[in-house]
DNA sequence: AACCCATACCTCTAAAAATGATGTATGATA
DNA sequence: TATCATACATCATTTTTAGAGGTATGGGTT
């Protein structure tokens, strides 16, 4: 189960505002996350690797001066449409993780409700 | 990343709603999310005995005629207090998702936009 | 000068988790 | 008779994750 491919569809939805480059790419899904998501070098780079050679994204080498070139990405098309698919299966997946942690606890909200359910359970049996 | 201890919660957040047994609770997460998401047997029965150990849930044998018998488990308070976090750090993390995914492409909305991105990408070096 | 931090890429390994198969047992259904 | 649904459980394989390590540069600190 787990939302399949989280990452891969972290990484095409911050390329959804423009090309970046990978480092950028961590600093942005940390940032816009207020720090909820955090993604590590060792897992990201992978990630881009597979998603090149599933030709969902496309990249090319910047060089800078006095630092380090910079590898920029860019989303195609095919990535694009892998996108919509991805954003419709998180949304899925979102509103059935919702739907059960925020599910109404039985007692209706009355501790003693909960005391009564509570009794009853014991009276089968349990503790 | 990856939305931690998903499963555990999702059992917890089952338990909310009763007590029940592993085979009922695997089949609640079915039927509560309509089909997206699915805990097969060989994870769900480990996640139980773990959030026993860990005191989250208290377990009692059921037995029945004709049927196997029924191992129920209900929610501790510990238990409760843990999915009241879980429940906290789920809003965080698919808040965090959400927003990336479903983050405004930059080209506002028409086809043009788009197209002058590609070209000024292009002009930068990339294709 | 020596050191660490930020940038920027990358790989590797050990631990954790998910998947699917297999096992036991019963009753109902086709 | 065979298969399915119930109901528990384990096990091996595969996949994923996390964290460490590696290379390289420049800027700031001690």
């Amino acid at each position: 189960m787990a939302f399949k491919g989280d990452l891969e569809a972290l990484v095409l939805g911050v390329l959804q505002g423009g090309s970046l480059h990978g480092y950028e790419i961590a600093k942005r899904i940390r940032e816009v996350s207020e720090t909820a998501l955090s993604v590590g070098e060792g897992q990201l780079y992978p990630a881009l690797h597979r998603l090149e050679l599933e030709e969902y994204i496309e990249s090319e080498w910047i060089p800078q001066e006095g630092k380090p070139s910079r590898k920029v990405y860019c989303l195609t098309q095919k990535g694009g449409d892998f996108l919509q698919e991805k954003q419709k299966a998180w949304e899925a997946f979102a509103k059935g993780v919702g739907s059960i942690l925020s599910s109404v606890p039985k007692p209706t909200t009355s501790k003693r409700t909960a005391l009564v359910q509570r009794v009853r359970f014991k009276a089968l049996g349990g503790r």
